[in-house]
This record gives C-alpha cells, structure tokens and sequence, in this order.
DNA sequence: AAATAGCACTCAACATCAGGGAGTGCTAGT
DNA sequence: ACTAGCACTCCCTGATGTTGAGTGCTATTT
C-alpha cells in the first residue's frame, strides 16, 4: 500500500493541497500546471493524479471536477511535504506583547493567549489549563463572610486561586479560622492538591483528630475547599471560522458549536492530546473532536513553574493553513512555558 | 399618529404576531381566518390588514405575500396585546434546581442561571454580575508566591474573590505581610470596594505614611489588588439561535457573534438596562445591541445580599416567544435575588 | 355602511431545459 | 515516457414556464 512516491507525484500532491488551502475549491490538472509552472502537460499531471486518487490521496467530489485531498492526503502534506513558514518578528512580538499585558495571573494570561492564538491564525484558539489538582499546595485561608459562611481559599504554588463558599451549621469564632487554617497548612504543605486531598481523608480516621473537634472540623471544612471543580478552558474566536467557505453550510457550523458550549466533554476528549510532547496534528477523523465536523486540531503542550502541564493549540478544518499554524502553535507553547518559568 | 385601534384590529394583529412568532413565515389573511376561528372573511381580514400596514405595524416582503410584524407592531403587541404564560411548575424546579446545583459562588451560580435561562427560553441567556466595585470591603491578604511575588486577595461582602499576583522589587518577609494585610483590614473596613480605592490614593499622600514605609508599600499592593478588572458577563446558549429560522443566513450570525466576543463592549451596552426596574423589553433597533441585527433583549435587574444589582435576560430574534420568555426573565430574577439574599 | 364574494393580478418558488466550461479518461502519436 | 487530441461528463448559469398563495379592487349582499 504505502508504496514510494516519485519525487515528481510528491511535487504535484504538494501543489494540489496547497492550491486547495488557497481557494477552497478542488483543483484541476490546468490549474496546478498554470499557478506552479511544472514543466508538464496537463495530460502528464492527469495521469499522476489519477495515481495518487487510486493511492487514496486525493478524491474527486464528481466526475469533471478537479481533485481534493483527502485525509491520508493531508496527512502525507503535513508529515513529509509541507514547508514551514517562520514566525514572522511581527507575530512575536504580537504574542509577547498580549500575553504580558494580560497581566492578572495565570489564568488571564491563557484567555489573552487564546485570543491570541486565534487572531494570529485566523482559527479558533484553543488553551486548557494546567490541572489545578496537579499543582503544589500552597495555602489554604478561611474568612467568615456571614455568620454561618465562611470563604475557603486554597492557593497553588503557580499563584491559581480557588474559592469556595460554605455554609456551615454552627458559628466559627475567628480565633477557631486562624488555628484551622495554621493546622491545615502545615499538614498540606508541599502535597498537590490531589495528594492533600487524599491526605484529608487519611487524617480524618486518625485517633488524634477524633477527638479533637476543631481539627475535625478544620478537616470538613478544607475536604469542600479542594473538592475538584473542574479544569478550565479557553476556547476563543468563534465567530472567526464562520469566515471559513466551508461553513457556510449551517448545519455543520451547528454541530461544531454545539460540541463547544460544554467544555466539560471537550476537556475529556482532549486529555489524550496531552500525553505527548512537541506539536501534535489531528487531521479530521482522527482529531477527538468528532468525525462528523471535518476539523483538524493543532496542539502542544506547556509547562508552568510548578511543572503541571497544560494544552494550546488551534482548531480549524482539515483544510488549514498548516505551514503557518503549526509554527505559530509551536512558538507559542515554547513562549507561554517561558514566560510562565520567571522567576 | 396614534389613532385608537378597534377591538377587532387588534385582535387580528395579534393573531398575526402569533403567528408570525410561531411559524416564521409571512402570515396571510387565509391563515389568520383559518388558525384563529374568526367570524369574518378573509377579504375582510385583508381590509384589516391593509389599515394596520397603514399604520405601520405590519409590512409585506412583497406585493403578494402576507404580512409581517414592524418592530412597532411587535411594541404594541408586547405593550398591549400579550397573553403572558404562566411560569410552569417545572420550570421553576428547574430553575431552583439548577441554581441550588450550582453552588460554589456567587459567579458558579449566574453562570448556571445564563445557562438555564438559555434552556428554559430557547435563546441566549444573559447575565451580567453585578459590579464588584460597588460591593463592600471584607478582607484583604497577601500570600507569597515566588521570592518576588506576591498574590493580594481581595474578599468582597458577598463571598466575591478577586486576586491579582504582584510583583514586588523587593522581598517581603511574612511578618511584614501580616502586618500590612492588618492595617489595611482596618484601613478599608466598611467600605466599598471602588471606595476603598479612593482611600488608598488618599492616605498614600498623607505624613504618617509617608514615613513609614511598610505603609506606604502596603498601599502601592493593595493599589493594584483594587484596579478594576471589569465586570464579568455570561452568555450561555448561543448555539442554539442557530436553530432559529432567521439566521439560516450566514451574514447575519456573523454579526452577533462578533458582537458577544468582545464582552467589553457587550457591557457598555447593557449599562442603560441596569437603570430601571422590573422587566425591560428592548425590540430590534431598541435594543442596545446593534440595530443590524434584528434581535430582541428582555432583561431585569436582580440584587445580592449586598445590595449590588445585576443584570440578567434573554437575547432572541424580534421574532422572540414573549409571552412565555417575559415571566421566565420575571420569575429568573426575583428568585436569583431571593436566592442571594439569603442569610 | 359594513361585510363579503368574486376576480384579475403579482410575485416568489420550483421545476425544466439548453448552452458553456472546466475537467476527466482514453488513445494514438511523438 | 510524455503529449496532443478528442469525446464525454457533469456542474453551473440563466432563461422560461408553471404553480399557488396572497393581494387589491369592485360589485354585491346584508
């Protein structure tokens, strides 16, 4: 099956999946002779395209139309033909310059660099945090809001805050906060999340704090603090695929809508996408984002200060700009660990 | 202009803006006769017709359709006209349900409430918090993070948590901390938050502390734990006015989720909603969002334990289902403000 | 005078059809 | 091994005709 391709096959296939990137529109053996001036006759391309549909790297949507690749076909691009553009000084300092100003934390700078990443690209941005339960325990803090109310803020070492309100059936003194939040402290530190809280539940059945009440209740209490609430994601520029000819077709946009509005099922889907180092390309089906949709998916990883790691990339359809994307995605991974390395 | 309309007229202009509202199709006067059991004939309808169109509450997209409702029509059919339903019983668990679920926050639930406001109405939910800057003053603490930074978080009376990691020239030690989350604490106790602001700026340029430099370095944090990140807007659903006849056009989608991707703008917008009280309907051009776009608004304001307001609705096409939508937004916000007012 | 029946007219929507053009596959010739 | 030529396919476009829902007007009924 996967038989040697001429160098000359290679040529025109390269030719057809960049010439329908362009124009969106299946490209015929005079268009390819004309726009990249190959020393053949159309008859000459005619015949390798031929070849290359058999091979099952192009397909033709009807008889007199001309040829679109197919996955596989942009699979063969993507791994072996395409140039890679280079980021250009522009877009550099375009992404250096939102994601400084995004200021406020970490989370803030991942929306901006979604936003980011979908102006440069004119796709969807796509960032999912690091793994909130992955992060180091950093502290944990109790403020009364009512009389039956308290505040439990838990901070991680790469500075994300959780915080979550209790109702609780008796009143706390504050003198009773302060100690609480001192004993937790101590009992988390340096534990992820994750590890604390499983820590919590240990120390709950030990004989020491049976009979004290204000450490068990200090342990009820923290046991909501690091309930898991969720991982966050970014998905942003919607509305900039509606640009997209392919879209123009409403039901299909429906259907990519749909899938985003519950991040929850996205953020599953996209768990495996993780597991890999350096920029991972998903083409069409292959993406975990639905076959129906006709999406391809470009991703890669990033890392914080505390070394949880965390997903960015850009979603478009299959026919993608990929030898500017994929530079753009990688940059930008390489940038965001960067800046979220400092000191 | 506002000439007295007959019992009969009216009846027939409500039967069409019904029916407009339910099929989406220009209604004619054979529909009306039919659908309705009115004891009149069509040409006699059609007479009807002819006048209200006079008046320009109706208009016909050409010589021999039937007719449609002007925004001015859907005005007095909204003013006038309308039978409001009844919340169901199920809505409202529903509604209950889903709030109470929501759980941790102020912001976890009117997110829920954007969403099931989406679900209930079958547009778009919108909320808009209220404003943390108008919120009272509860607590402030600084956390270290790296060597040189430090997180400020910043509690408001109604269980908001706003942080915001700054970066110190200098090293702090912990006593120092305390000691400035302390005086702060005391500093801005009772105040509002955008108050509390003012009296940092104050109390920067007074003698006492110009001296003291713990003070003064406490002020410049806490200056920045106190800038004003904006306010935070949900819009939930909109995947679902794509099931909306009138925007099977691709163009005009475009337009409306251009317009939801900068919230910024989006809130500047709905400002002028937060003015008054009870249900507010905004039809098309009325509404503040866009006159391109053929969208209708119904909001309400709802009110914290803090007595900070905020803003919830539904966003449509004109063509929106009033009479069920109004006593959702309604019965949405009097139990949101219930619900947060509780001790 | 108000309501109705009847009628001619309009216009979008749909189907049908022909011509043009881009593209193909095949075959024969270079 | 490549190319020129040719017949063929099939989409697209625009023209044309038909249908049907709906209208406005007018004469007629109540």
């Amino acid at each position: 099956m996967d038989v040697e391709l001429s160098n000359r096959s290679r040529q025109i296939l390269e030719a057809i999946v960049e010439d329908y990137i362009a124009t969106a529109e299946p490209v015929g053996s005079g268009s390819v002779a004309r726009r990249h001036a190959l020393p053949l006759s159309t008859a000459t391309i005619r015949n390798v395209m031929a070849n290359l549909e058999e091979m099952g790297l192009l397909t033709s949507p009807h008889t007199s139309a001309g040829r679109v690749p197919t996955e596989k076909g942009y699979r063969l691009y993507v791994d072996s033909l395409v140039a890679l553009r280079q980021v250009s000084r522009d877009e550099k300092k375009l992404l250096i310059r939102r994601c400084r100003d995004a200021g406020s934390g970490l989370l803030g700078i991942l929306r901006e660099t979604s936003r980011t990443l979908s102006s440069l690209s004119n796709y969807m941005g796509l960032v999912v945090a690091p793994s909130f339960t992955e992060d180091v325990f950093r502290h944990i803090e109790f403020i009364r809001i009512g009389t039956h109310k308290v505040l439990a803020i838990l901070v991680s070492s790469n500075g994300t805050v959780q915080n979550r309100l209790v109702e609780t059936g008796t009143e706390f003194p504050l003198s009773d906060l302060v100690a609480m939040g001192n004993y937790l402290n101590e009992l988390m530190e340096g534990l992820t999340i994750s590890q604390a809280r499983q820590r919590i539940q240990e120390e709950m059945h030990t004989e020491k704090v049976q009979y004290d009440s204000l450490m068990l209740r200090a342990l009820r209490l923290s046991e909501q603090a690091v309930f898991d609430e969720g991982d966050e994601v970014f998905v942003e520029g919607q509305a900039r695929i509606l640009d997209q000819p392919e879209f123009n077709d409403v039901g299909r946009m429906k259907d990519i809508f749909r899938a985003f509005e519950q991040k929850g099922l996205l953020l599953k889907l996209l768990e495996r996408c993780m597991s890999a180092d350096g920029v991972q390309i998903y083409i069409g089906s292959e993406s975990p984002l639905g076959q129906s949709a006709g999406v391809s998916l470009i991703t890669s990883r990033f890392v914080t200060s505390s070394n949880t790691v965390g997903l960015l990339g850009v979603i478009g359809p299959t026919r993608m700009g990929y030898s500017s994307v994929i530079p753009i995605v990688d940059y930008t991974a390489r940038l965001v660990s960067r800046l979220l390395a400092e000191p």
